[in-house]
DNA sequence: TATGAATGAGATTTCATTCAT
DNA sequence: CATGAATGAAATCTCATTCAT
């Protein structure tokens, strides 16, 4: 149970263990300064080491990118298609995927911020082809869904659906930017007031 | 009624006008590709000119976004404080301030795009401490109106305002993002859709 | 005894003595093209490497200068402070003040050309204000001395303390310009010449 | 007796007297801020007119400089020729020279600050080889009038006379430095203080 | 594993100079 | 004569990366 058993003392997993943990780091760094803004000296600063010595642990700095957003796109990907798979109905299906994503913001929030605010820049690079891919898959996860909705009577017939995913989906991530996991809400609470807005309006009926 | 009238040439007028120029050259420059991973080359060889020559109409990069960003935030204001002074329902206030903004994102996209990903970075330096000054306004703004129609009964008494105001304030701009000013829907339009969302909610009643 | 110690190995003693061999190459070539004239590769190619790799060990092209000029200063008033406290009388003050500048001159020619050449401009930075205190402090020295010379009856009554103050300030320093030291006369012999001529005259009696 | 006569207007004259204009405030901005370091834009301000007017005027930068310094050296070295043909004594002919340095310091001040601050550099450029024949007349002319001195008994035998002339020759260049024609002490009586300390001594009889 | 020192490419900025008007 | 705009070379500085120890 302690952090660092004995067996890993050395090991692979030793290993994958120092790395995942100096991935935490750099994430928060690049989260809050910007992934090309930061340099790897800040980020070895706030590992406590120098810059060089990064450099045993990673190829370059956009490996460390590279594999913070990955493992958090997969994680994300494996909770989504768990809730696709159940084959529930439209709204239910929203819900699901919304209180989801809120909790993928509260678990990993750096990696969240840097996916909404660098994706678009590191899609260019043929390295980050995946992030076009996810790109794909979440839009058709989600105009597919409201269409769906419409058809099945759940959702208004007067909606745009490419519209609305897009407002789905910047406003669901970009709530990263303010949300703290030791602030006045849960996670929870907050995708309980983002469904509240976006299922039934502000407006009193 | 030419782009450089005769008796403009020469003058401070023409050269307010140059600056302007390539300012809309740069603003559109630094939404494409980040202002920091913007360099000055780039905005020269998008403006026809070299890098160096920018500087006989400009102090610095900075100088640029800044001019860019304060430009835009005075006329932005300048459109709320207009819809404010108007005394409407909370409703009907809420529904002009996200036309006026959309209108804004129709009108200033590029220097939505930099508001909206580089304000954060940039407020930590003094010389743009209107930026931090307009999101406390925002703020007020937005979470005043909505405790207002709580009030009033324009608006449902079970949501958090402070967090509907950051759902609204994100999403509205974030739409900088990907609206193209050329494409499908008008800013109405897609001002029309995001009412209907936040108004009505995408259920069906 | 070995310029680089066994012990002294990637210690801050041994960044020290780096950073002091590199502020000599530095000051001799300020002092021979200028301060302003000279550029940060020149150094760097005096040092055998490039320019960027200076800033590993300085902040700046002017902290350069800083630590060259305040180290040099810092020696030089140990020096003036401890003949001033022997409590000797004007004339041998003067002698032993005029002695030593010689011989800070011959350990430290770079730095008092720099120090002669630049501190002017310098000196309107901020940074740079002990050059100003020092500036004073001299101007006190000497004066003061002078004064005290003609009231102590060893200098002649018809002399003005603040302009042949000058005329020594300068003349010492300017020394520095052509002094070699491992030229015809030692800084012992520049320094008689010169007390042979301020304090008796070119005259014969 | 007006500054510019009906009868220059427009001609050969006109201009030369336009550029002697600019070049006294090239000079004064040269002498304050440091040949290198003045932009031609501050010397254009200083001018009342944009840099690149100056080039109506002046092929370069460098020329300004070269014109400044060739016109105080011609005008310098008749005045010392002039006391050098009249067959004086030694000593007569050290104070007069004194003298009339101290005079071309009184009306050409920047250009003696220029000349003492910048010589050295300048002189590696082929263009300002006058420098270096200025500099070795004047070595001639000092060395040999205290050797002179020496030999007819003006001054004393125990003196280094190529140290001594450097100490003579600095002193009263540098003064340049801290001369103000408008200050306490008119340039006579800087030189007789001068001659006092050189020829006399500082020291009581 | 980590350090300290250096590399080298490239960024922002400055500035003497040119030239059409 | 002077302006305004631009050029282009070069300067200072930053930073990801390498590598011997």
């Amino acid at each position: 149970m302690s952090p660092r058993r004995r067996d890993e003392a050395g090991t692979a997993a030793a290993r994958a263990h120092r790395r995942a943990q100096l991935l935490r780091t750099a994430a928060e760094v690049f989260a809050a300064r910007g992934y090309s803004t930061t340099t790897v000296r800040q980020v070895a600063d706030a590992s406590g080491m120098l810059a060089g010595s990064l450099y045993y642990h990673f190829d370059s700095k956009e490996s460390m990118v590279d594999e913070i957003l990955s493992t958090f796109l997969t994680e994300l990907w494996e909770d989504y298609d768990t809730i696709l798979d159940q084959g529930k109905g439209a709204r239910e299906t929203l819900e699901s995927l919304v209180t989801a994503s809120f909790g993928a913001i509260d678990r990993h929030r750096p990696a969240v911020v840097i996916y909404q605010n660098e994706s678009k820049h590191l899609a260019e690079n043929d390295r980050f082809t995946y992030l076009v891919d996810s790109q794909k898959r979440f839009r058709q996860m989600w105009v597919g869904l409201l269409e769906r909705g419409i058809e099945e009577g759940d959702f208004r017939a007067d909606l745009d659906p490419p519209v609305i995913y897009r407002f789905i989906r910047d406003t669901v991530w970009v709530a990263a930017g303010w949300y703290r996991p030791d602030g006045r809400l849960t996670s929870e609470q907050v995708a309980r007031q983002y469904l509240a807005m976006v299922l039934e309006g502000v407006q009193r009926r």
